[in-house]
DNA sequence: GTTATCACG
DNA sequence: ACGTACGTGATAACA
């Protein structure tokens, strides 16, 4: 038999601190809590005990220790943010029905060593999990300890058997007590003997064994040979006699407390139906599903009771002539919600109240007659629907030729608003945060489902509940859409973009197969050079595995490594640029690098994804990003190479249909123009009154120079630290970047403060205003959700600052760029051009036009995208033509 | 599935 | 003393 024994508060407090900070929606913080769960289930899964248990301090001083005033009395307290998890925890781990210990006066370590030897004194094994090192005392044939670390949101656990033990440390488990006597441990207030470290502790145990053996054999020292003990290590230990005894004391685990364990009682048992509401509650979506969690016990809201039960009558609508009456009555409706099934196989509608019992249709292809007479009166304007993932159900419908109109809300992009940082924005997902209440799977979008829809009860079920969820969602997200001030951003910006991204998408960017494929037979003849040559250095191997060219480089040619490393050697870009002096390997494979880089991302990955119009359709991603910035995929098309000249040629490739251009017009400098405009900096604001080119006038002013002075190294620095400033800046990072010191860094920071002090002191507000509100938001009030700002872990707390720097300004950009997309398109219909938006990349928009539409294009591009927001700079964009977008930039 | 690298704004 | 810029997505290697 087997006994799992958890160290609570080492487990929590390693989970808390290594996972990025979580919270519900209404702002409780859940992440040491679901660190823990999901350490205990991996753990669960490795081993396999048949019996478990958790510890957990009380926080009264404990007798072990009362010995020692200065034990613990400064131990610092838990943050609050984890301080408020710790009964969340005690909750879940009841409802999983798993024995919790404390005792008032001992620690969890105690607890553990008691339960440890009790199991042994019963003849069980006994795995104790903890963080812990001190533990590791309790080391037996019979016990082993689990050391757990989380480090980034992963959690790795090592095996401290006595072999694995005496491999480490070269002793006895039981002799770590006498380590920890002669050095201490600071965190646990474990004096140890003044002036012995770590290796000289080490190496006397190492040697002696024993605090006792050492101290009996104290004359001898100096005669033994190869003695650890220098002269100077005898006298500390002579004077830290004492100090070493209590030290023994103090890390000594306490394996007799008087403890009420018998290990029989913490076989394991099913969890109790508890357990779902409560996940529910910590909005625990994943693990619910992984831990397959159900019930009905579940307390849900009211309106999410009706959504999911579905008690909202139903039919299936196979009569022409009843779906024309349904027809006439969904007009009369405010509005109704819908749920296409994936290529328009199936359509449900839910209308109603649902609080006095909504009403479901469920319309099949095939079944009746006149469908896609029912579609396009359905998707015209006259009817106003609800609906989730707007866009993508637009581009349905829009390729099969019916309309799109009428659509009032999108759950999916209102949950984003609501929660950018939420990164899923399912139907369920929204119901367990929004409701409170799961939902079926959605049993409708199985393989072939629609062909026995009408026969399968679970899967219409699922469908309709559904359908009828998002009404449900729609009544509790509006108004908080109205709260929080965006609902603007969300009907002129974000709603209709649905319609524009999606006719971009359908639209998308003819590419010159014949060339690309060209490109990569250059490409493939280079990529072969090079690595022949490369072989002729160092033999073959894969260079395209960073693990096997640090080998190379490091080990093999001995080039000055121990630049960075996390799982070896790193050999990015930067590291071999510094290393191009020693050996000319480095330089090919740089140049290795790139090469292979252009061939298989671009070249064989376009290439793949050519349609059969000879257009390449990415996918625009409208809930993704934590700023509010559109994201591209499959392919992404916002990442195409322009910085180097060889990667620039790739852009020769996606050109205009014969007989048209592209119009490519950019924004200039948006986001330090937003800079200058939110921060109210007289000097920037000033600067970009002026027309000139802003870098350089940072440079003159920041260097006290006139604009004509300004050098090209003075202009590189003041526009890494432009852009730094936009990024939240450190020292560190800016002479990273522009290859000085920390120090001059520093000097050109507080220079640049000094000019722009508006800057320096937005920069203040908004973090103090982010801490306050736990938020920060942009001009147009999309909000980004900022846990990490008050965490207590340093670097979260910092990335929390300098997002808040960050997610304002980028942000705003955005929703400006999402502004002028919608005016840009409207203006192209109401000017009944021919010319369509075919792609944007942040700050940039192309568009494809028959060449006799250029320059009415190019202006009402300009116009469009510089009418958007009134700043107090102006806001300029520039527009340019050509034949592919190499051309047209 | 995660990690390292590198492409973009 | 720490560890170091914001936001993305695709690929190849490796566990």
């Amino acid at each position: 038999m087997k006994l799992m024994v958890l160290d609570g508060n080492s487990i929590v407090n390693r989970a808390f601190y290594g996972i990025r900070p979580l919270t519900t929606k209404d702002g409780l913080y859940t992440n040491a809590v679901y660190g823990f769960v999901t350490t205990l289930q991996r753990l669960l899964e490795e081993e396999q005990p048949e019996a478990l248990c958790v510890t957990f301090d009380r926080r009264e001083p404990t007798f072990r220790h009362l010995a020692y005033e200065g034990y613990k009395a400064q131990r610092k307290g838990m943050p609050e943010e984890l301080a408020q998890q710790m009964p969340l925890l005690k909750e879940v781990l009841d409802a999983m029905d798993v024995p919790r210990y404390e005792l008032a006066g001992y620690e969890a370590d105690d607890l553990i060593g008691t339960i440890s030897r009790r199991c042994e004194g019963a003849g069980w094994e006994c795995v104790v999990v903890t963080g812990d090192r001190d533990s590791l005392q309790l080391i037996t044939d019979h016990t082993k300890v689990k050391l757990v670390s989380t480090r980034m949101g992963q959690t790795t656990t090592k095996d401290m058997t006595e072999e694995a033990f005496r491999a480490d440390y070269g002793f006895d488990p039981i002799h770590m007590v006498d380590l920890k006597a002669l050095m201490g441990d600071a965190s646990d207030n474990i004096p140890g003997v003044k002036g012995i470290g770590e290796k000289t502790a080490m190496a006397l145990v190492q040697m002696y064994g024993s605090v006792e053996e050492l101290y009996a054999h104290m004359p001898e020292i100096f005669m033994a040979p190869d003695t650890p003990a220098k002269p100077g290590v005898i006298k500390k230990l002579e004077e830290g006699r004492d100090a070493a005894a209590m030290s023994y004391r103090l890390a000594t685990i306490v394996t007799d407390a008087p403890l009420d364990f018998v290990p029989e009682k913490n076989l394991r048992r099913p969890v109790k139906p508890e357990l779902y509401p409560v996940f529910l509650r910590l909005e625990f979506t994943k693990l619910i599903e992984k831990m397959g969690l159900t019930g009905d016990s579940a307390p849900a809201a009211e309106e999410a009771e009706t959504a999911v039960t579905g008690t909202c009558e139903s039919e299936i609508v196979t009569d022409r002539s009843r779906a024309e009456e349904l027809l006439s009555l969904w007009r009369q409706r405010d509005h109704v919600a819908c749920l296409a099934l994936p290529g328009l196989e199936g359509l449900c509608v839910e209308w109603g109240d649902p609080k006095a019992g909504g009403r479901a249709a469920i319309v099949l292809p095939g079944r009746l007659e006149g469908y896609n007479d029912f579609l396009r009166a359905f998707f015209s304007g006259e009817i106003r629907k609800l609906s989730h993932d707007v866009k993508d159900l637009t581009r349905e419908l829009l390729s099969e030729g019916f309309p799109a109109d009428g659509f009032l809300f999108d759950t999916a992009l209102a949950g984003y608003l609501l929660d950018a940082t939420a990164g899923h924005y399912d139907l369920n997902r929204l119901s367990v945060s929004w409701l409170g209440a799961e939902v079926p799977k959605p049993s409708y979008l199985a393989e072939g489902a629609f062909t026995t829809m009408g026969e399968d009860p679970e899967a219409l079920g699922a469908w309709m509940s559904h359908t009828a969820l998002i009404g449900a969602l729609y009544e509790k997200m509006a108004p908080r859409l109205d709260q929080m001030g965006v609902r603007t951003l969300y009907e002129q910006a974000e709603l209709p973009l649905c319609r524009v991204l999606a006719e971009m998408e359908l639209a998308g960017f003819r590419v010159d197969a014949n060339a690309l494929q060209e490109m990569g037979e250059v490409l493939t003849a280079a990529i072969d050079a090079l690595e022949q040559k490369i072989y002729t250095y160092a033999g073959e191997f894969n260079i395209n595995s960073p693990k096997q060219l640090g080998e190379v480089l490091f080990d093999r040619l001995g080039l000055p490594a121990g630049k960075k490393t996390k799982t070896g050697w790193s050999t990015n870009a930067d590291v071999l640029d510094k290393l191009r002096p020693y050996h000319p390997i480095v330089g090919e494979v740089l140049e290795y690098r790139q090469y292979t880089k252009l061939k298989s991302t671009y070249v064989d990955g376009l290439l793949k994804v050519i349609g059969p119009d000879g257009r390449i359709h990415t996918s625009f991603q409208m809930t993704v990003t934590a700023t509010g910035r559109l994201s591209s995929t499959e392919p992404n098309l916002q990442n195409i190479p322009t910085r180097t000249e060889l990667g620039s040629q790739l852009r020769r490739m996606f050109v205009a249909e014969p007989g048209k251009v592209l119009v490519d017009a950019d924004y200039s400098q948006i986001e330090l123009r937003l800079l200058a405009h939110i921060s109210g900096d007289a000097h920037m604001i000033e600067a970009f009154r002026s027309g000139e080119d802003i870098h350089t006038i940072t440079a003159s002013q920041v260097f006290g120079v006139a604009p004509s002075d300004v050098t090209p190294a003075m202009r590189r620095a003041a526009k890494a630290v432009n852009f730094g400033i936009v990024y939240g800046i450190s020292a560190f990072s800016l002479s990273q970047d522009i290859g000085v010191t920390v120090a001059q860094a520093k000097d050109y920071m507080a220079a640049y403060f000094a000019k722009y002090d508006g800057v320096h002191r937005y920069m203040e507000q908004v973090v103090e205003r982010a801490r306050a509100d736990g938020y920060v938001e942009t001009l147009m009030h999309r909000r980004r959700n900022l846990p990490e700002i008050k965490s207590s872990n340093y670097n979260m707390r910092s990335f929390g600052e300098r997002v808040a720097l960050n997610m304002p300004i980028q942000g705003t950009a955005a929703d400006i760029m999402k502004l002028a997309m919608v005016h840009v398109y409207d203006r192209l219909q109401r000017e009944k051009l021919e010319a369509r938006l075919i792609m944007q990349v942040h700050d940039e928009l192309i568009v494809e036009c028959p060449e006799g539409e250029v320059e009415q294009v190019k202006t009402l591009l300009t116009e469009e995208m510089e009418r958007v927001m009134d700043l107090s700079v102006p806001l300029t964009a520039e527009a340019h033509s050509g034949r592919n977008w190499l051309e047209a930039k």
